[in-house]
DNA sequence: CTGTTAGCGCCTTCAA
DNA sequence: TTGAAGGCGCTAACAG
């Protein structure tokens, strides 16, 4: 980068010392050694006049750490949704003085490959392994489980117990969606996206099935069961539209809807509008992600949000902490709920959130 | 990272020969200097047996490049439009045996000089100063001005020419974008967002000022001008909401309008939907940025997408290439139109486009 | 054709 | 209290 480099032997002889001398005093061992207090001044005047910034690689060569962390993911960079995973570790790891290589592999096993030996060709303290969206996934060949942790991710039953794993506690934010509807005064509860069995979630998503089995102890807790269930294979706004055209045709009014993320809510929102029905006055919504997109509906959707800077942080916290040999090893960080104006009591007709202004289903 | 890494001299070593002739067989140079065809067979049999990879840090500090890139950008990782350009780049890194790291400033000036020096004691080969916004800023102090690029960001006067830019070519979509109105039979354009004069642009926003630039110009060449325009000194959906419904409230229909970001135009379909209003039947729209809700719409939004793929793999190639002293030193990269639903011939009435059977603003 | 020697910049014994 | 010497793993000069 800079063609001259201002060096520790450049400190020490312009300090008229050893390099050992300016070493110790600038890495603060100077009054434990009992160097002159005369020497220390000069060194660290020195230093600073000089701008001497010690040249990470050498001693990462000597010492062996060079406070660098490896974050590979398969598309998390890229997708907002997870933007805030990375913010997470990285705010992190600055604070402490570490560094981020940042790889993306598309899902491709042998980019993973290359992409985490690239790293450890650079001798990083450790690696983060992170998938976009929750599941179980195997820790890479080669690596020090020790100075691995699984972002968003689940070991595989082999490495279970070897990696600490941190993911978002969709359970329990199942559970919690119940919850507020319950206290709404809701009974009668469909699902949009999976159910109503719970293998009937798309394929390899663990956040499906969580969220699944969390909405149906809760609601067998209270003797119920979903009034409906439709399962879409992919979340995407389209199919919130469908699923919900096809529960509007079977010409059920003031009941409520969980959609298992908020693009199908989206879609949602679009079939209940088209059909001149509104929210939260026909049906309350809650849904889960907490998608920028859930602020801008109006009414603005209630969802539990994925937590996604806290999980970044915590990686990057457990890696460090290196407390990883825990009993327990997956960590389920809770998903906050975002109680905005999409519910409401049960039945049709204008409840007091339903009275606001701007009725309709996309208005700002 | 791991305990025992398999060195050069283990190589060497098992292979029965000198550390030299190992690295140079390695490094394909065999051949040049003659070293015997059993030698080298001996030498990559025992690496690849052994696994050997060479230890990247040491070879930069005798070499000096470390084959890494530093990324510094005030909040792009996060924001979801701007993932691309980091992904733009970190491909093209990644294709050339370059690594990645990241930094985010939120726009903290001292926060940046820390990421940059954390990047150069790592002695990475370049630096990449990213923007989220396209906007003009300082190159950092105290860098090798040969081994940076500016992405998404201008420099300011002083550093000009010094400093390559990569930006998106937003003067020329705004000529693109009433070129596509004017070809559908439009002459009566309004804009959201910004105008009617040069100047009026939301603070900072170089975007704003280019596509308005563009626009009237465009405009200008067939002797017209904007029907109407409103300033929005922020472009989120509530803004372009209100403009419009002021802009409806003037009780104009069949013409045309220019949002100047996607989340504006989300904001237009809102408040077009509310007022019984169909598009492109009522309004035909162009906008830009082809955020990834401009799919998501119905009709689907016609925009112009910020290429920032494209940008963020080229910000890569000039850095790797290192001609950056060229004096077209200012990169602009096409908007590529993305031509979808929302754009019709004028006149109050359904158009062939309109006809679809999902009407609603919103409806997917 | 191959090996020896000498660093890159830092840290860490070990002596003085 | 300070300095000399050696080595982390690799590469480049220079011999042989």
């Amino acid at each position: 980068m800079k063609s001259k480099r201002v060096t520790l032997a450049d400190v020490a002889a312009a300090a008229g010392v050893s390099r050992t001398t300016a070493s110790l005093v600038l890495s603060d061992r100077g009054d434990e050694l009992r160097i002159s207090e005369a020497a220390q001044q000069r060194v660290r005047r020195v230093a600073a006049e000089l701008a001497y910034r010690p040249n990470i690689l050498s001693s990462a060569l000597r010492r062996g750490s060079s406070r660098t962390i490896g974050f590979v993911s398969d598309t998390v960079a890229t997708s907002q949704l997870a933007g805030d995973l990375i913010k997470g570790a990285l705010e992190h790891a600055h604070r402490n003085g570490y560094m981020l290589f940042i790889g993306e592999t598309e899902g491709a096993a042998d980019e993973e490959r290359r992409l985490v030996q690239g790293m450890i060709d650079r001798q990083v303290d450790g690696l983060i392994i992170a998938s976009m969206f929750t599941r179980v996934r195997a820790v890479p060949a080669g690596v020090d489980p020790r100075s691995v942790v699984l972002l968003n991710a689940l070991p595989e039953d082999s490495a279970m117990g070897t990696v600490p794993s941190i993911v978002p506690d969709e359970y329990s934010a199942g559970r919690a969606a119940v919850d507020v509807l319950r206290a709404a005064g809701h009974s009668r509860i469909h699902l949009v996206g999976a159910g109503p069995d719970r293998g009937d979630v798309p394929v390899q998503t663990v956040a499906g099935s969580e969220r699944l089995r969390g909405i149906l102890d809760a609601l067998a807790e209270d003797g119920l069961e979903p009034a409906s269930a439709r399962l879409c294979s992919v979340w995407l706004p389209e199919d919130g539209w469908s699923a919900t055209r096809s529960l509007l045709e079977t010409g059920v009014r003031g009941e409520a809807i969980i959609t298992f993320n908020d693009r199908l809510a989206f879609g949602a929102y679009q079939a209940i509008h088209e059909a001149g029905l509104s929210i939260p006055g026909d049906f309350s919504i809650v849904s889960f992600d907490d998608h920028q997109l859930a602020s801008w509906l109006r009414p603005r959707l209630t969802t539990f949000a994925l937590p996604h800077y806290e999980l970044g942080a915590l990686a990057l916290q457990v890696l460090l902490e290196g407390d990883a040999s825990d009993a327990e090893s997956i960590r389920r960080v809770p998903m906050p709920l975002r109680l905005r104006e999409s519910v409401a009591a049960p039945g049709r007709g204008t409840t007091e959130a339903a009275s606001s202004s701007r009725q309709t289903a996309a208005s700002p």
